[in-house]
Formats: C-alpha cells, sequence, structure tokens
DNA sequence: ATTATTTGGTTTATAACATAAACTTCTTTA
DNA sequence: TAAAGAAGTTTATGTTATAAACCAAATAAT
C-alpha cells in the first residue's frame, strides 16, 4: 500500500541534464565510444560535450582515456560501476515523478 | 526493429527541472491543490514554489488561481490539459534516455 | 606552394535558471 | 502590544548549461 500521492526523491543533478543523461545512456549501451561518436549521436556541440565529460569523468560516473591516432588526438569514453549504479537510482527515483498514480 | 541505439528526443526545458516537475506530477496526481499543500509534498521553499509556479502558470501548463479564505491569501493550482500533454510527451522523451537497451 | 577547410578537440564567456534569503502583510497567540 | 506564524512575493546569488572563440594538425583546393 503505497501512499497517494507518493513522495519524490531527489534527483542526481550530474544527471538530471540532458546532455549528461544522453552521454550515460548512449555509454551504457555501446559500452564505451569516441568523442565524434558521442557527439554525432547526441547532437552536442564539442565544446558542450567536451565539459560535460570532463563533469561525468570527475565524478567517476566515465573513464577518460586520451591517445592518439597519428597524430590526431582520440578521447575514449567508458561507463564505470559507479556511473551505472548512478544512473539506475537515477532512474528509480525519477519514477517518483513519472508514475501518476 | 528500432535503430540501436536510439536517438534522443529534446526534453522540455520547463518540465526537466525538479521542482516544477514535481509540482505538475503532483498535480496531475490529485488534480488541483493549494499552494502550502504542494510546498510540504514537494519538500520545497516558499520562494523557489512560487516562482516556479509563475512559470508554469505562463507556460499554460496549470492554471493558478488566486483568492482569500478571510483575509489570507490562498493560491490554488490546477493542470490543464496543455500541461497534462507536455508531462505525457516530457515522458516519452525521456524513455528515449531511459530505455538502455 | 600556400591558402582554405576540416577534424578533434579545449578554454573562456555569457546568459539562463534554480534556489535561497529577505521582505511584506495579515493573523494569532503570549 | 509585542512576538511569532502563515502565506506568499520579490530580490539576490551562485551554478551551470551552452555556445563562441580558439588551437593544432591534417587534408583539400587554387
Amino acid at each position: 500500500m503505497s501512499d497517494q500521492p507518493r513522495t519524490f526523491q531527489p534527483l542526481d543533478p550530474l544527471l538530471h541534464a540532458e546532455l549528461r543523461l544522453a552521454v550515460v545512456s548512449l555509454l551504457i549501451s555501446v559500452g564505451e565510444a569516441e568523442f565524434p561518436y558521442i557527439k554525432e549521436k547526441t547532437g552536442a556541440t564539442a565544446g558542450n560535450l567536451s565539459v560535460q565529460i570532463d563533469k561525468l569523468s570527475a565524478a567517476g560516473y566515465i573513464e577518460v582515456e586520451k591517445t592518439f591516432k597519428g597524430k590526431k588526438p582520440c578521447t575514449r569514453c567508458r561507463i564505470t560501476p559507479t556511473g551505472l549504479k548512478a544512473f539506475e537510482a537515477y532512474v528509480d527515483a525519477l519514477k517518483t515523478y513519472l508514475e501518476v498514480k
């Protein structure tokens, strides 16, 4: 017997941002991906994407590996267990807002 | 056969904000409610709630009726069809981020 | 050959916005 | 009659999402 209406759970501000949520969601889908691929799939500008990747990385939600392909930089991103857990918690919290009973 | 991974749909910025989403979600649940009730259920401060109610009202997502109970102000809020539609569209859009296939 | 253009980003600037703090008005209680 | 509480509103502040500007190397165009 759930209370009616339910109580709203706070939303992780790091994930409650359109682009960061897209990046994390995408990385969970595909495991890992390079900057240009993420840029294309999310439709983000390079600048915005760069900033948001830094934030996700600083939080330990993703791992970023910067190498070179020849002399061109290559930024590869991967979801971490921390990131996956945070995403799942975020989805659960969101449900308290979305499931209008 | 859906593309894999899916494309992310843009999120209505008016609803993609914790408190406004809570207010709209709550009003959909209960139909209509007064300011103090919304304040209690969302845990918001009065100032923040006042601002966000104004924005939802300006967008036509909710209707606000300001009366008096004796000489005390009484602010009653109600979800509109526009608000309900916007919420449903927002939920659909969100699913493109949450359903990690 | 040197001048654009593209690729793959980073850094900096700005504009919006969520939120809280301060304030107002009226009522109730000490 | 002074203090505290209720019901909000207005103003100020601190983030932060986002874009604009920039950099370096490679490729294409003239």
